[in-house]
DNA sequence: CTTGAAAGGATCTAAGG
DNA sequence: CCTTAGATCCTTTCAAG
């Protein structure tokens, strides 16, 4: 993971379509070059795969919450979420907190159906979503002072 | 959005680089029609883009937490969060708390060194992450009872 | 790692239902 | 709005240095 693997990654994760002929112009190398490291990035597990995003917001889902729990049974609230449709994100976390859950649903009705579904696993505290950032890009540390 | 549609969202989240002439397989049409409806997709916004997903841990970011806030002042929370390298996602939130930032760091003494420079913004509650689930594929709302 | 040539696909266009 | 077929273009692959 020199210098140009990040410029790699920071590429692919910006746009994931780019050809590995135009990619290579960027990072001043050849395209086999490029693509023999993208290769063994991919095997390395460094990248995980390449996604589509798409707006939530377009799916209907036009309420995100992010609840709390204090949970008592955190397996099987783990299980309960994995299972859920409506959960984006969830979290096992040591703090104040101990398990966190982040979801896009449909209604304040859908909402409270979640909550209620959920009860049985701990008690949550809900926060609706007002306005949100998710960074797209995510540089290896200590490439945070090579910006 | 019909339910080809649903499914082409499906499949170009599931694996972005997957080739129009596939994809047109998958959901039983031609490939002109498939990079038809794939290019409204995109520009009505639905399609946000295509990232590659990087595995954050080896990225040197061996921490994640996640940092509840009670702020005073959202707004410069808000830039400070969006400024900061570490942070990978944040949300205004309405609840018991106000502001939600997680973050992937170095080492307790990163973490440490974020949290004083967060202190100005409002008082942090931190929950460090033991293990997470991060959904890759959204379906709309009404596709919830079609899988 | 580079270059250049060869091969294999993918996308695009046009014509038609 | 879809399909099929053909042509073009581009990308990747391979071989040699």
């Amino acid at each position: 993971m020199d210098q140009i693997d990040t410029q790699i990654l920071k590429q692919l994760q910006h746009n994931a379509k780019i050809s590995m002929k135009e990619l290579a112009t960027t990072v001043h190398l050849s395209s086999p070059a490029v693509i023999e490291r993208v290769k063994k990035l991919e095997e390395q597990g460094v990248i995980e795969g390449y996604h589509a995003k798409v707006n939530i917001k377009k799916m209907e889902r036009t309420i995100q919450a992010i609840i709390l729990f204090k949970s008592i049974d955190c397996k099987s609230l783990s299980a309960f979420c994995n299972a859920h449709p409506d959960v984006l994100e969830c979290y096992r976390v040591a703090g104040e907190i101990s398990y966190i859950v982040k979801l896009a649903t449909y209604s304040v009705e859908t909402l409270e159906e979640f909550i209620d579904a959920a009860m049985p696993y701990g008690t949550p505290s809900t926060n609706i979503v007002l306005s949100s950032m998710e960074k797209k890009v995510i540089t290896p540390f200590t490439d945070n002072n090579f910006e």
